[in-house]
RNA sequence: GGCGCGUUCGUCUAGUGGUUAGGACACAGCCCUCUCAAGGCUGGUGCACGGGUUCGACUCCCGUACGCGCUGCCA
């Protein structure tokens, strides 16, 4: 559609994904998809005191789960390589020679400055509009160090660098670097480069209005992928933190985000990240999302939580109907372990409130004899005998669901009853039954 | 301190020079119900403050306060 239009996320290894650092990518990710155009990936990783490889391999990871793919970049490639810093020394060593050949660098102390024009310069942001930054002051704006005594680079030297050599047409990113901007265009300019469109997007702040540190809760989008969100939900939430559809949908597909996303619709204002809001919205997708993918996405969880599952066609037929039920993918281990294991826990609790009475244990036997007769094993069966019995013995419908739903599942709470009979199998129900029952008249 | 940006329910947001200022999350209550959820219904809380401009401002302008960012040989 238009190649011309070539976006990038520029992140520098600090060993995980922040989650503002997400929404950045997404909101460069979503405008390259908008318009056709190149989203590019590029390590920033001048600075030699951290560490690389494992630290830009957490950066991988958070965005390929989030589905921001990458068209150029580490591991994907592209012609305007390599997509390192640490890589593209000779690069800059050209640049550099360049701006010393038009007198604008001067040493301090061994590093290498930036002499400005001092003048003032506008920025022109797609999103927070036309700025107009006074630099003609020395005092207030200092020439900017571009390289360090021992070699290294300065962020804003080589940021600029790439984006001119990757032919990058917009620079989307933190409203962080907004202050910054005028200083770079002031580099574009004495490389004879043109500057490219700015779009400066507001930041993500804790619940109470303070920065968001790696530190907090929710900051890391490692947190949201061991907890068991579903990659969609939170990459929703994202999109919808500083900028929206205008239409009051909540959830709302991504290749819809895709359609309707443009930079002049994002809000100024920096957003707290709600996590409430968050999960909220995970519920939904879990809930909402097919049987399949919520068994692949359950996976790994079930697999940590040492469940041992023989037979896909229990695991799904299980899975299926605690779906609406789980709001993170993690809790599904202990909403589920019992329907695999005869091992199963009793909640003393449930176990005194339910069998407390004495008629309780009279009702699940009488159940038990009821159950048997039945000749197919359907919810629908399973059902009518159950209220059969209830109104035989003149009891509610909840004083048979809650002992039988004890004795099944050892729990107070969990799917619809009859659901989880069927699923469980005649054979299996009777047994369970039968040690509860063994067990309570052993007291 | 200087410079920049921002300010609609607690939070995310919609919105218009004249609206009962809308939605969502959270919260409270009710309904439904085999539990827990879900779902349905109801409820409360909001245009930061002060000046202008205007017949009229939440909306436009100025100021103040508050918040955030930048002011590094961090990115």
């Amino acid at each position: 559609m238009n190649p011309e239009i070539r976006v990038r996320f520029a992140p520098s290894p600090t060993g995980y994904l922040h989650i503002g650092g997400a929404r950045t990518a997404l909101f460069n990710w979503l405008f390259a998809r908008h318009h056709g155009g190149k989203f590019v990936l590029r390590i920033e990783d001048t600075d030699r005191t951290r560490n690389t490889e494992e630290a830009a391999e957490a950066i991988y990871e958070g965005l390929q789960w989030l589905g921001l793919d990458w068209d150029e970049g580490p591991r994907a490639g592209g012609d305007f390589g390599p997509y390192l810093q640490s890589q593209r020394t000779d690069i800059y060593e050209r640049y550099l020679k360049q701006l010393q050949d038009g007198g604008h660098i001067f040493e301090d102390a061994g590093a290498l400055r930036f002499r400005s024009p001092r003048e003032h310069v506008v920025v022109d942001d797609l999103v927070c509009g036309k700025i107009d930054f006074d630099l003609t002051n020395p005092g207030t704006h200092p020439d900017m160090t571009i390289r360090r005594p021992d070699g290294s680079w300065i962020f804003h030297f080589v940021n600029v660098i790439d984006d001119i050599e990757m032919k990058i047409s917009h620079v989307i990113r933190g409203e962080d670097h907004l202050s910054n901007t005028p200083k770079h265009i002031e580099l574009y300019r004495a490389l004879g480069a043109t500057t490219p469109h700015f779009a400066h997007i507001p930041l993500i702040l804790n619940r109470d209005g303070s920065k968001m540190s790696k530190r907090d809760e929710g900051a890391r989008v490692t947190t949201y992928m061991e907890q068991g969100y579903a990659a969609e939900a939170v990459r929703n939430y994202l999109c919808l933190l500083g900028w929206s559809p205008k239409d009051n949908r909540e959830k709302i597909d991504i290749d819809e985000v895709i359609r309707l996303f443009e930079l002049e619709k994002i809000n100024r204002r920096n957003a707290a990240f709600d996590l409430d809001k968050c999960f909220w919205l995970n519920g939904q997708y879990i809930a909402q999302m097919s049987v399949d993918r919520f068994v692949e996405l359950t996976r790994p969880f079930l697999e940590k939580a040492n469940i041992d599952v023989p037979d896909k066609g229990y695991l799904r037929a299980a899975l299926a109907i605690v779906k609406e039920k789980v709001k993170l993918l993690s809790d599904v281990p202990e909403w589920t372990r019992y329907f695999f294991t005869e091992q199963y826990e009793f909640d003393p609790a449930a176990v005194e409130k339910v069998f407390g009475k004495p008629e309780a244990t009279e009702r699940l036997i009488a159940l038990r004899d009821e159950f048997a007769k039945i000749e197919n094993w359907t919810v629908e069966e399973i059902e009518s005998s159950l209220k059969t019995l209830a109104q035989k013995l003149g009891c509610k419908t909840g004083d048979l669901v809650h002992p039988a739903r004890v004795a099944v599942s050892g729990r107070s709470v969990g799917p619809s009853l009859y659901h989880m009979l069927e699923v469980m199998g005649k054979e299996r129900v009777l047994a369970r039954f039968d040690r509860m029952i063994a067990q309570l008249g052993a007291k």
